[in-house]
DNA sequence: GTATCGAATGGGAACGTTCCCATCGTAGGC
DNA sequence: GCCTACGATGGGAACGTTCCCATTCGATAC
């Protein structure tokens, strides 16, 4: 059954088996059981013979499920995106679909340029985790009764299913662990959550119940670039030592990292500062003493979106759309251990092989 | 200009322009040079009033370009293998080239899978960064005259175009940095090079060259979940303390992860203990002191696999199969730097955005 | 003035499927 | 023993392109 450069067509195959087209086409389109057993294993003969494999283009010319569903992702260099696409491949593996990624880079123009790819190959269904600056264009899918689900994102005027972190849970967890850990004064670090709802969601939770959980709050917002902006805005924080132990909680992995890097510079050693992070990276464990994190179940995520894509399909009416969110997991490292606690973990973990 | 549901096709167009299907064909086809002003405007007028888009299906059905690359990934979790990916998709949106990239997990079921795939989608080119036990099907592809890459890979049996690091030059860097810090025994780790040239060219060269950098060199192989055999190994080598510095180098980013879990569960502190990696990763400057890697120039990679293609493309006759290698810039940091040698770069660098 | 040519355009046959509809048995109901 | 019905199968028209081959028309060459 080699991959050939001119596959056998479903013709061929059929006078090859002393059979019609139609019943070819039949047996490849789950059609099996019209067929009868000799037929059947004519069939299978001649295309095992002929090393054929169905026409993905001509069967979507026709009209016929192609098979595909298709991903968009803002940002192919991060972590968790790949991640949560590595689950969305396998779930889709486990359901026989094919997974057609598309990288956007952030850029609402080769957002819609890869969306028109996309939906130009007939995909089931589209999974997106990007901006959507052009949520016209989504919504406009969706109303057309594409399957959509949205991956760790709301976009406003689609009534898409969504899949992603339980955001409010996420950031209660934080802060109940930096409240436990004897902090008083947390800064949240984050990108402009403008482009992004579940930034928007975090920042939005960690305002309004820091102060319940006996913390004093402040909020830095600032792109990722932006090196200046951050180095200012820590020494802001963590200068005014009114002797409240503090603590810097990260929006995101890419976020930690950038946060690390600037605590690095300034040579503040992790624990008596606090330091805590929305996403579990490989590093983490491996920074000097440790870096407490919060794990998204990225697995499970790309998992639920699939299923979601898949109940979507099956019921040909739109429900409301469904929204499920995933409670992180607590990965309690020494950089939210104040000296003079007990040691949290300073033997290094297995959380990822 | 919406992505619309049931997208007009060229016939709508062409009676809205009142011109024959066949000028919008040529049109869109590039031979706009072949039409007249007049129409050319009357067909870009329908073409924007109707939402046309050209139909990827039908025109691949016919035979027509597809405008599609595709690239086979054997693990989309490695971030060398991302980077690397990215800059192939860069490269080819500068080509007006869209990017279809399908992990396979380094399964070689889902490799052949994910192989007729993209073949049943017509790419144009194909650029492979995988295990690529079915060479065969690699090879016949290649023999029907699709352009072929191999990116980080050889394979035996292959003449295709390999896009990589120069592994041997890789190697020496190494062996000369690590004998310039003064270290004398050096153990070199990589994964089971059964499976990638790459890994084996490392391997081959470091076993050549150690002896005449005048370095004692060991090579410990494993897999990268094998812990403890990488304990072990470590073990063995570092207890075996004739007095010699010793250092370790690690064939790829995944082993530098792997090797300084290890490292950091033993606690032994790096500098003394040299450590040194290929490929540059996010953290490598943050694990204290630092980690010395040689980074690959992993964006050029990838335009120059695009390049590769597109210079096949244009000659019908193949010609020799061309390897492109290219040299890795050593980002030095403590991690090599014994005590008593000068500080070499405690202040993090900048390196990455 | 006619023959030739090339540039601009159009008609229709593919490409490989799917799917509607027709055909053909054959078994069961009367 | 005839009519019905149903199960198994086949023929052919679409799907939206591209591309080969006309066709038209003005201009240039004889």
């Amino acid at each position: 059954m080699p991959v050939t450069s001119r596959p056998a067509t479903i013709l061929e195959v059929a006078r090859d088996a002393g059979v019609s087209k139609t019943s070819v086409s039949r047996y490849y389109s789950g059609e099996r059981e019209r067929l009868s057993a000799s037929m059947q294993q004519r069939i299978v003969q001649a295309a095992e013979r002929l090393g054929y494999q169905p026409n993905p283009m001509a069967r979507g010319l026709k009209g016929g499920p192609s098979g595909l569903v298709g991903m968009l992702v803002a940002d192919i260099r991060n972590p968790f995106s790949v991640a949560v696409m590595h689950g969305v491949e396998q779930a889709c593996r486990r359901q026989g679909l094919s997974l057609m990624v598309c990288n956007t880079d952030n850029d609402p123009t080769l957002e819609h340029r890869n969306l028109s790819l996309l939906t130009s190959y007939r995909i089931e269904g589209l999974i997106v985790n990007a901006a959507g600056r052009h949520g016209d264009a989504l919504a406009e899918l969706a109303g057309d009764g594409l399957p959509l689900v949205l991956l760790d994102r709301s976009l406003e005027g689609i009534d898409a299913d969504e899949v992603g972190l339980d955001n409010d849970r996420a950031i209660d967890m934080a802060l109940d662990h930096l409240t436990e850990q004897g902090y008083r004064r947390v800064l949240f670090v984050t990108e402009p959550p403008a482009r992004a709802s579940s930034r928007q969601a975090r920042m939005a939770r960690f305002e309004a119940n820091h102060a319940s959980h006996g913390l004093e709050g402040e909020v830095l917002s600032l792109e990722l670039g932006d090196t200046a902006g951050l180095d200012h805005g820590l020494s802001a924080f963590l200068d005014t030592s009114d002797g409240h132990p503090a603590a810097i909680l990260c929006g995101n992995g890419q976020v930690t990292l950038a946060v690390t890097r600037a605590l690095q510079a300034r040579r503040i050693p992790l624990g008596d500062t606090g330091l805590m992070g929305i996403d579990e990276l490989d590093w983490c464990q491996l920074v000097t003493p440790g870096i407490t994190t919060l794990a998204q179940p990225t697995d499970a995520i790309g998992q639920a979106a699939v299923d979601r894509l898949r109940a979507r399909q099956a019921e040909r009416a739109t429900p409301e759309p469904r929204h499920e969110r995933f409670t992180p997991t607590l990965i309690p490292r020494a950089s939210t251990c104040r000296s003079g606690t007990e040691d949290l973990d300073t033997t290094p973990d297995e959380t990822r092989p």
